[in-house]
DNA sequence: TAAACATATGAACAAATATTCATATATTAA
DNA sequence: TTAATATATGAATATTTGTTCATATGTTTA
């Protein structure tokens, strides 16, 4: 092995079959970018503050930006990005729409993460 | 309200205890924090690749580099940020550094980001 | 001890991203 | 229809972050 290139070693040839098992277990690249792209939604404090809301009631927009304290334009560049992610839905009523979360993946999600912090 | 003052909207007056009560529900800013860095660890899809590969086997730095196809130093940065979420440990076998899953919740965890995917 | 191997890490660079600002769109009320 | 209210969005900026490169640290073998 050349100096420097250490991108190469030579324990893989021990290990070749195992990672041949590894490989052959991952899912396909899509699927696990698709996942990474969800929890990269979950990896930010503002929307994790947005979903926590979510989880106590349905709620429209300036009231979301009202209780973040946040301006309404950053609440709603962060609720379309929740909503590409299918885990928030919303509804208009009059001037305003009303955010509410899809599903209970969501909890289950972020209550898996809270348990994992509290250990 | 001024034009361009688009931070601050009447319908909040209407919504006062609303906001009040979801404001008493939240968790702590530092919880919140935590959860949103926690989560932050897994929207990466190297690190989404590592974490499948440990769900088979424990395994070596260097035989992570070669089944995904990367540099031993990108591997290594990223299995840092993986060890300072707890969520994998590691040990020392000769030469060798072997890494593993730290606990189940890795598992729960993406399977509900799955199980979110898959409807 | 010296050489080879395996992993870790700091610095630099490029790419991704959250917020702000200005403004557009949509709904209601006068 | 016009004005006011509520939300959405494109562009710009500042910050964060993943990878690369060079090199340091730690372990084994000759």
């Amino acid at each position: 092995m050349a100096i420097g290139d250490v991108e190469v070693c030579e324990c893989t040839e021990v290990h070749k079959d195992r990672v041949e098992d590894i490989l052959h277990q991952m899912p396909s690249e899509d699927r696990l970018y698709d996942l990474a792209e969800l929890f990269k939604v979950f990896g930010d404090s503002t929307r994790i503050r947005i979903l926590f809301a979510l989880f106590e009631a349905e709620i429209c927009v300036c009231d979301l930006a009202e209780t973040l304290n946040m301006t309404q334009s950053a609440i709603s560049h962060q609720l379309k990005i929740l909503k590409q992610a299918r885990l928030v839905k919303s509804r208009r009523e009059g001037k305003s729409v009303i955010y509410f979360l899809a599903d209970d993946h969501v909890r289950t999600i972020i209550g898996q993460g809270f348990e994992h912090l509290s250990e």
